[in-house]
DNA sequence: AAATAAAGCTACTAATTGGTAACATTCAAG
DNA sequence: CTTGAATGTTACCAATTAGTAGCTTTATTT
C-alpha cells in the first residue's frame, strides 16, 4: 500500500464521515424541519461530538445548504438517467414518483416548500442557486415540450405548472395519507400522480402504473 | 353610564386587546412560521410588553392555538354562510378561493400544512380538535355529495381528495407566483382553482370566474 | 522512544427565548 | 385625599443553541 493509497484512505474516511453527517442531517431535516434541527441533534445522530462537525462544515447553514445541494444533484442525476425516448409528461411523472418515494422513505423533497428562512439561507449559496436554476431550466423545457405534444394543459402558464409541480413533490397530503389513511406507498404515489395531473375534479384520471 | 356599562367597557377593552394580539400573531405566523415567531415579536407588533401578553394567554402555545382556532372558526363560518342551493363543488371552490385570498392578504391557511411541531401543539387542544373534526366532517359530506353528482373524481377516495384539498389551501405555489410571477391576486386564485380541480395535465380546465 | 500532527472531546461563551418576580403606574373605591 | 386593586413594565431567571477554547487521545513522523 503506497503513500498515495494511504492518503486516499484518509480522504475516503473523511468523505465517509461527511456523507454520514449529510445523511443524518437529511433525516433530521425531514423529521424536524430546518428551524428545529440542532447541531447537537446531528452530532448525536452521527455519533460524533458537535465540534467535530465543524471539521467538515463551517456552520449549520453550510451543512444544511450542502445537504440540499446533494438532493438537487440527486434530482438532476435522476432526470439525466431517464431514457431519451421517454415522453416529456412521463419524465415529469417519473421524477414526481421518485421524489415522493424518497419522501416516503424518510427523505426530503428536493426543493424547500414554504420555509422562508431556509430559502433565505439557500439563496446565499451560489452553488445551490446554480443547481436550482439548472433544474428549473430543464423542467421548463420539458413542460414546453409536453405542452407542444398536448400532454399538459395549454391554458396554464409554464411557471404556474412548474410551481405547482414543485409543490406536488412536497405535498403534505403524503404525510397525512401515511398517518391517517390505509394506503401503502404504491397507492399513495398513484393517487398523488392523479391529483397532480388530473386534479380532484371529475375527469378522466390518467393513472401511471407504479414502477 | 351604569356600573354594568363600565364593566362592559372594560371587557370590551380586554377583548379588543386580545383581538389585537391574535391579529399580530396571525400576521407573524404567516410571515415567520410557528418555530421562528417569538413572544417578543408579538409584543412588539401589538405595542405591549411581553409579560402583558400573559394576561390574555397562558403560554405561547395557548396563543398560537387560539389564533388557529379563530381561523378554523372563520372557515366554518364562511361555509355556513354559503347559499343552501350552491352546488357542492362550488362550495369547495368558494372556500378554496376564500382561503387563498386570506393568504394573499397576508393571512394564514386554516390548517397547518407540514409543521409537525405545530400539529403536536394543536392536537393537545380539545377546542381545536373539535373544530377541525367538525370542519372535516362537513367537507367530507360535501365531497361525498359532489361525487354523487359527478362533480368530483369517483376514482379518488374521499380522504385523498380531502387531504389534497387542504394542501391546496396552503399551496406554496401561491407565494412563488406572487414573488416570481407577474400575476395579480385574481389570476393566482384562478390558476390555483384550475390546478386543484383539473390538475396540470391536458384536459378541460374548469375555470371559476373570480368573485 | 520521543516529538509532532491530526482528530476528537469536554467545558465554556454569548446570545436568544419563554416565562416570572418585583416594581411602577393608573384607576377605582372609600 | 388615601388606600387598595388592576394593569403594565423593567429586570431577571433558567434553559437552549451555535460556535469556540483548550485539553485529550490517536496516529504519524523523526
Amino acid at each position: 500500500m503506497s503513500v498515495l493509497g494511504k492518503l486516499r484512505f484518509k480522504d475516503q474516511a473523511f468523505k465517509l464521515r461527511e456523507d454520514a453527517i449529510l445523511d443524518a442531517t437529511t433525516k433530521l431535516l425531514a423529521a424536524k424541519g430546518f428551524d428545529l434541527i440542532t447541531m447537537d441533534d446531528v452530532a448525536e445522530e452521527v455519533g460524533l461530538s458537535k465540534p467535530s462537525l465543524y471539521k467538515h462544515f463551517k456552520s449549520k447553514e453550510d451543512l444544511v445548504t450542502e445537504a440540499m445541494i446533494r438532493l438537487l444533484d440527486g434530482a438532476l442525476a435522476y432526470l439525466d438517467e431517464l431514457p431519451a425516448e421517454m415522453a416529456p409528461v412521463e419524465r415529469l411523472k417519473s421524477l414526481l414518483e421518485w421524489a415522493l418515494r424518497v419522501r416516503l422513505a424518510g427523505g426530503l423533497p428536493f426543493l424547500p416548500s414554504t420555509n422562508t428562512h431556509v430559502r433565505a439561507v439557500l439563496t446565499q449559496s451560489l452553488r445551490y442557486v446554480t443547481r436550482a436554476l439548472k433544474l428549473n431550466r430543464q423542467l421548463d423545457a420539458i413542460v414546453t415540450d409536453a405542452k407542444r405534444k398536448a400532454e399538459l394543459s395549454s391554458a396554464l402558464p409554464n411557471d404556474v405548472i412548474l410551481f405547482s409541480y414543485y409543490a406536488r413533490t412536497c405535498d403534505p397530503a403524503v404525510e397525512y395519507l401515511r398517518l391517517f389513511g390505509k394506503y401503502d406507498d404504491d397507492a399513495i404515489v398513484l393517487h398523488m400522480q392523479v391529483v397532480c395531473f388530473a386534479g380532484i375534479g371529475a375527469g378522466s384520471p390518467q393513472p401511471r402504473q407504479p414502477g
